[in-house]
Order: C-alpha cells, then sequence, then structure tokens
DNA sequence: CGTCTATTTGAATGTACTCAAAAGCGGTGG
DNA sequence: CCACCGCTTTTGAGTACATTCAAATAGACG
C-alpha cells in the first residue's frame, strides 16, 4: 500500500517538516521507505521475547504496553494513541528479545519503517539521527515523569489526573485496562468511580 | 584542578576510548574540558526549579534522586555510585527548571562539563554526539526497567533483588532512604528485615 | 559524655485485597 | 430481530497487611 502524504496524521508531517527541517521532497523520499501495518483489535504488534527491528508510529487506533509480574499478572506500563511511537525501545537498541508486550485496543494503522533500513537513512541524512535521539530523550523524559507519578500519587489521584490530562484513555479503554496501569484490582476502581461520582 | 587520567574510574577512560573509539589524544583533550566538583554529605547537587547545565559523573561517592509529593514526602526514584551520571535528563535538553532533587549520601567527587562546551565539542566530534545519544538510550531503559519493576514486584521482592543485584545499596544507604525507594515507611522496612533474617 | 537522629518494637486502625455472586453489556447465530 | 452466551463491571462480606501513633532503644557526632 502506497502512503501519501494526505492519509497520514497532519502531526506525523509536521515533526519531520517543521521541527526536524526537513523539506518536501526530503520528506516526500522519506515517507517510500514506511510500510502500514494493520493491527485487529486484541492483536499483539509486540511480545516478550520478540526482538524488535522497526520503529511503529500510530496513525489510527490505540494500543497498551504491558508486562507481566511473577504470578503472570499484566501490568500496564502505558497507553499509546494516535501520534505516538510504539514497539520496545530498549529490544530496538540492543536488539536481544524485549520484555514488552503491545497490544492493539482497538482496530490501528501503523506506520512503520525498519531498522536497517532507517540506519541507511540516518548515515544520508544528519537529520535522521537527530530525530532519533529526539525521540529517545522524549521516552527517557515520559518514563520518567511516569515513574515520578506512581511514586508519588496515590492511584485515586492518578486516576483524576488521567481525567484531565488524558480523558481519551478513559473514553477508549475498559475498566480492566486501566486498573491494570493504576495497578490496583478491578473491583477497587468500580468502587473508586462509584466514590468520586458521588462527590460531584 | 587538573584532572589526570589516573585520577578518574577506569571505566570513564574505557567508555570513551574503547566503547566510543576516542584515540589518547582525544580522550585527554576531552578530559580538559571537565572540572571536578566536590560535594559534602547531604549536600543538594540539583533541587527542583534549578535548570540543568552541565552533565555530571560520579567518580568517588554516592548520590539520591528524590521527588516531593503532594504531601511533601521525599520519594526516592533511584540511587547513584560510582560510574553513573546523574542531573535532572529532561531539564538538560529542554533547560527549562527540573523536578527532581540529588543529594549526595556520602562525600563526592564528581567529574563535570557544561552544556554549552559539550555542544561546541559535539559539533567538532560526532563521536561525542554518539555518546550523548548512547547516555540517553541508557537513562530511557533504565527508567523503563525501573517503572516495570515498580509495577510488577512487591516491596519484599525489590528487596530481595536489590540484595543480589546492588548489595551496595543495603551496604552504604540508611534504612530510611531505602524505604523511600521501596515506596513502604520505615518500620516497615525494619519490620521486613526482621523477617528476612528469621527466614535465613 | 550528652544530644540529636535513626531504628526498632508495640498496638490499633484503615484500606485494598480476596472470594463469591449478581447484574450489565456486546457480539453472534438462529 | 431477538435470544443466548461469554465477558465485563458492580456489589457484598471477610481478611490481611501496611500504616499511623506512640514510645523505647540504639547509634552517630560533636
Amino acid at each position: 500500500m502506497v502512503i501519501t502524504r494526505e492519509k497520514i496524521d497532519k502531526r506525523f508531517v509536521d515533526l519531520f517538516e517543521s521541527t526536524f527541517g526537513f523539506t518536501r521532497e526530503e520528506f516526500d523520499h522519506l515517507l517510500t521507505y514506511f510500510e502500514v501495518l494493520t493491527l485487529k483489535k486484541k492483536e499483539h504488534y509486540f511480545r516478550a521475547g520478540d526482538v524488535c527491528r522497526q520503529q511503529a508510529y500510530i496513525n489510527k487506533g490505540c494500543t497498551r504496553t504491558y508486562v507481566l509480574d511473577n504470578e503472570g499478572h499484566e501490568r500496564i506500563l502505558f497507553f499509546a494513541f494516535e501520534d505516538w511511537w510504539i514497539g520496545d525501545l530498549e529490544s530496538y537498541y540492543t536488539q536481544k528479545p524485549g520484555v514488552n508486550f503491545v497490544q492493539a485496543l482497538e482496530d490501528c494503522e501503523l506506520l512503520i519503517i525498519k531498522r536497517d533500513l532507517f540506519q541507511k537513512l540516518a548515515l544520508e541524512n544528519p537529520k535522521m539521527q537527530q530525530w532519533y535521539t529526539y525521540k529517545v530523550q522524549r521516552a527517557a523524559n515520559a518514563m520518567w515523569r511516569r515513574l515520578s507519578e506512581v511514586k508519588t500519587e496515590s492511584p485515586e489521584e492518578r486516576y483524576l489526573n488521567m481525567l484531565n490530562t488524558q480523558p481519551q484513555v478513559i473514553d477508549r479503554v475498559p475498566l480492566q485496562h486501566i486498573a491494570a496501569y493504576l495497578n490496583i484490582e478491578p473491583q477497587s476502581l468500580s468502587r473508586l468511580r462509584k466514590r468520586i461520582s458521588k462527590k460531584i
């Protein structure tokens, strides 16, 4: 499937053209290296044990990234929506098996670029390398903030913050997964919601 | 104070020379741009609200990086020892005020390089830029793993893992700070230790 | 040696968990 | 279009475990 400028999220175009100064020609050329990957709801994009060999941009849909604890419970690290990049960052860098799972929560359309292709392009165009550093830096910042949140806020506080800052999570993600994200049982989240609705 | 090759942690030299292919001359030249900063025990290297304008390598000593929760409790994100880099990564990148505190737990000797100086060097020598990407990538990986740990392991499991993988934490860090790292009260960690010692 | 802080121990409390079951909802096939 | 099935969410009751408050002991530092 051919990817055209019109079919993709405007933010994707802007990131390359406005933020990293790709010319229109450079960007259109870059686009030819991307492929479209569609996922059905509940399908996995990545599983622990896989080696991550590509970068993936969510053009449409949403996913959850989770790990398993010792009892086999799924613990969700984050949800990703349109204009996010997903995958296993460490596995991509080291080319060793990853530890995360990434699963579609809705039907998804991803734009992917293979690692070896990307590395070739990065040699030709230093803007690609800058863009990668930027992406890693952003991921590091996001993980850092997430860790701070988990350590400083109660599940209730984190839920209320989510209501304000990421309402799409509440709209698009089922309760059980939000509970796994907050590290509480679904029953507890149900009671928490009831408590909150009474206050309003 | 002049920094000589002999005075610094061997791992520092190896990272630049073996991993990033600096020649002896390149490395010795780079060294002239670093400064030594010493911290007394309990002194802060960085405070929330500061802008991070330099990178710092721990040549000797250890630190804790923490944030404050809504009640003003100090929540420790991680401890850092010899051969770690400390600071506020996001603030360094964005040059906006940071949210972390970094405090010396022992008398420390840090090797620091100013941000503007580093950026000038990175333009001259692409290996510097590679090294920065590597450092950010490592930080992202570390944060990701830390987040996974916090989400999948109980305080007791995390304590036992620490015994195996980072015994220096138990040796060098007082109980109250380990408790703040595990997100439990000092009393609970004291009881936890008692429980564990009975099992052995 | 004395003071201040860190750690340990005890008892009571509260909150989220577990187990269990009912109600609600969505999707599928007749 | 409706009925059924499976999965999700809600509700209830009892339990376990970390927390809180309080006090004693131990340890560090001048």
